[in-house]
DNA sequence: CGCTAAACATGATGATGATCATGATTAGTA
DNA sequence: TACTAATCATGATCATCATCATGTTTAGCG
């Protein structure tokens, strides 16, 4: 059976769409192309009509996950409250992109690094603008800072395996961010 | 051949070595069996009679990995500068566990994130001795502010595929530390 | 209204890798 | 000095995927 244009790409979409959910929520390694497919209610054949390889799904997935979902205008202590939430730290597969994979994207492929190196640094030069600091230098300083803060905490609180510890991990590192 | 029990003792001691350097160096799904007994100056065959599994020589190795190599007086600042240096973003085999393996233990087993769950707590509390503030509670605030800091800083920098910007993300997350 | 090629489903194929089975050697012990 | 069991090497399994091959349907075009 054909399918509509529109189908099609909608297809994709949602292909990109749970592939992300899932790396996010099992990595990339532990995620199968047949999984993929049927997250997104498709046989895993279909799965080289769109893609050329599990390699190229993540690249594409990256960008796609990267790309979206970052506020125009954020206010970085307000963000930095939401990031470091109890529940940004539980939604593993809809959270943070970069706290999510960061970690894993090291040992991928060059075009996976590129994609996300792209989107570090669109985060960063965003965080830039609304952190505090007299000069641009300073305000750029805080931003890196904080973000690999946010991002440590994130990943550290998920790894530990005691509520407690990792609650503290969270609530300590907002509050160790805000007075600076 | 059957070997003698300090050859025993030191093959395994080989083994969780060789494992901890390559799990660092690719991620745990990407080192096989084989490859850690061959680093090890052995076969295969060998493995089964030192671990029950694959899962359990990454419970043992993380155990091992953890709890050894933190210097017992550590100067919370000095240490940073250390952490927080190219060579170290560059040893990657031989660098620290959690920046190394933190985000892909989330997604191992219960066991496993337990031995770095306890790495965690006596890194923090070792850092909390050195840390700057007047109360404990504004100590451990620093340690586990800058702990994250660190490990976060140092995912990000080796994930970028940008040498500039991954310098610059050490650099500036060092200053970021030090003036608090 | 037919044609053609795209998009998907189903069912291989092939490689990889964890784990097991077997056999040889010898350290440790009686 | 003989015996036993531990330790390792070699060579299977067996399951799990990534990827490919083929067939079917039909959207979109002439």
């Amino acid at each position: 059976m054909k399918i509509s244009r529109e189908q099609v790409a909608d297809n994709r979409r949602r292909i990109l769409e749970a592939a992300g959910r899932l790396f996010r929520a099992k990595g990339f390694e532990a995620v199968t192309v047949a999984d993929v497919m049927k997250a997104a209610s498709l046989t895993h054949g279909a799965f080289y009509g769109h893609f050329n390889s599990k390699d190229d799904l993540i690249v594409q997935t990256l960008a796609h996950i990267v790309s979206a979902g970052i506020p125009e205008d954020l206010d970085l202590t307000r963000y930095a409250t939401t990031y470091l939430s109890e529940s940004h730290r539980d939604d593993i597969a809809g959270g943070c992109a970069t706290a999510g994979l960061a970690g894993q994207t090291i040992h991928q492929s060059p075009e996976a690094r590129a994609a996300m190196t792209a989107g570090l640094r669109e985060h960063i030069e965003r965080l830039s603008r609304s952190a505090p600091g007299a000069t641009a230098e300073n305000k750029r300083r805080a931003a890196i800072g904080s973000w690999a803060a946010m991002v440590g905490a994130v990943i550290l609180a998920r790894m530990s395996d005691d509520p407690n510890l990792s609650d503290e991990l969270l609530a300590q590192t907002r509050e160790w961010i805000s007075p600076k």
